[in-house]
DNA sequence: GGTGCAAACGGACCGCGGTCCGCTTCTATT
DNA sequence: AATAGAAGCGGACCGCGGTCCGTTTGCACC
C-alpha cells in the first residue's frame, strides 16, 4: 500500500542524490562564474566540474537561464533581507524618502556589478516574477508612505526602469557616465516624481 | 597602375553581385519574419530562401543580430522621418509638450508591436547607438524647449526608460495592463518631471 | 535482505549561430 | 579579348544549449 500520508502541504521531497547533485552544481557553477566570467561558462563545463552528466544539469535547473538565476539568487536574497530587515537607511527605521534613495543606490550598484549574471539569468527580458515584484512592492509601499497620489504601481515601475541593467550598461559602459552622476540624476527624478 | 581616384569620401563601393545578394537577403528575411515570426527564423532558412550560401548571409550582415537590425531599420527609419518632418503633433509645428507626449505614445506602440524584432536585433542589451541616440537627442531637445533645468541627458534617459521593450512586455504581457493605462502613466510621469 | 517502481542519471544526439577556407566571379586595366 | 587579383561565395565544420531515452539508483514496503 504505497500510500503517501495525506499531509496538506505535500511537496514531493527531493531524493537524496538529487539534492546532493543540486548543491554540487550550484557550487560548481558559482566557482566557474567567479573564475571565468559568466559568459564563458558552458553547461558542459558546469556538468563536468560537478562530476555529473549534462542531462542532470538540465533536469535540475531547466535551462542555462535557470541555473544562472539560481546562482544569482544567493546575493539577491541577501539584498532583499537587507531591505526588509537590515539597518537603516536601506532597512526599516529611516524616513521613507531616505529609504527610497538608499533603495535606488544599492539597486543601481548591484545591477551594475551583477549585470552580466542578471542578463544571463534573464535572457528572455522578463526578470523572474519574484525578483521584480519584490522590488516593485517595496517601492510602491514607500511611495504610498510618502503620500504620493496617482497610479502608484506604474509610477513605481517608472522609477525602477532607469535602474534596469540595459539602461545602466548603456550609460556607464557606452557613454562613460560616472556612477555618482547617475545616482544624482535618479535622486532628482525621485524628487520630481514625489513632489510633482 | 591600379590607382583609385583620390576622392575624398572613399567608400569601397559594393560589387554588383554583393548588392544583389544583400537585397535578396533583406527581402527573404522580411518575408520569413512576417510569415513565421522572428523567433523561428533561422539563418539557414534565410540563406536558402534568398538562394545563397549561409556564409554569404554572415558576410553581409555579420550576425543574426545584424540581419534583424537591418530588417528593423525600415520601419524605424520611417518613424524617425515622421518625428523630424512629419505632421504634428509628432512632427514639428506642435507645442513641445504635445510633441513629447506624441513621441512617447508612438514609441510605446512601436516598441510593443516590434518587441520581438527589437529584442532580436539587440540581443546584447545595448540598442544600436544610432537608434538610441536619435530618440535621446529628440527628447533632450524637447525638454530644453520646455525650459526644464537639471541634468537634461539623464532626465531624458529616465523618461525613455519606461518605454523600453523589457519594461513594456512585462507590463502589457505578464501583468496584462492595458496600453491606455501605460500611456496615461507615462504622461503623468512626463508632467511631474517637467513641472517638478 | 529482497522487491517494485518512480525518480534520477548520463551521454549520444539534434538544431542553430557562427567560422573557415578553397573555389568562383566581378571588374579594372591593357 | 585577355588577364590578374581582389572581393565575394558556399557549404563543411565547430561549439553550445537543449532533448531523449535506455539504464541505474534510492526508497518504501515486505
Amino acid at each position: 500500500m504505497p500510500l503517501d500520508l495525506p499531509l496538506a502541504d505535500e511537496q514531493p521531497v527531493e531524493r537524496s542524490d538529487a539534492a546532493r547533485n543540486r548543491e554540487a552544481l550550484l557550487v560548481a557553477a558559482q566557482r566557474l562564474v567567479d573564475q571565468c566570467g559568466v559568459d564563458s561558462v558552458t553547461m558542459d563545463a558546469v556538468a563536468q566540474e560537478a562530476g555529473v552528466g549534462k542531462g542532470t544539469v538540465f533536469r535540475r535547473f531547466e535551462s542555462r537561464e535557470g541555473l544562472m538565476a539560481a546562482v544569482l539568487d544567493r546575493s539577491e536574497t541577501a539584498w532583499q533581507g537587507a531591505v526588509i530587515g537590515g539597518p537603516p537607511p536601506l532597512g526599516p527605521g529611516a524616513e521613507p524618502m531616505e529609504r527610497l534613495l538608499a533603495f535606488g543606490h544599492t539597486r543601481l550598484r548591484l545591477n551594475l556589478t551583477h549585470g552580466a549574471l542578471i542578463r544571463a539569468a534573464d535572457r528572455s527580458g522578463a526578470r523572474s516574477f519574484a525578483a521584480v515584484s519584490f522590488a516593485a512592492m517595496h517601492v510602491r509601499y514607500l511611495l504610498t508612505q510618502l503620500g504620493v497620489t496617482g497610479d502608484i504601481p506604474l509610477l513605481a515601475t517608472a522609477l525602477m526602469a532607469p535602474l534596469e541593467v540595459v539602461i545602466l550598461e548603456q550609460q556607464a559602459g557606452r557613454e562613460h557616465i560616472p556612477v555618482e552622476r547617475i545616482e544624482a540624476a535618479w535622486d532628482d527624478l525621485v524628487r520630481r516624481v514625489v513632489n510633482g
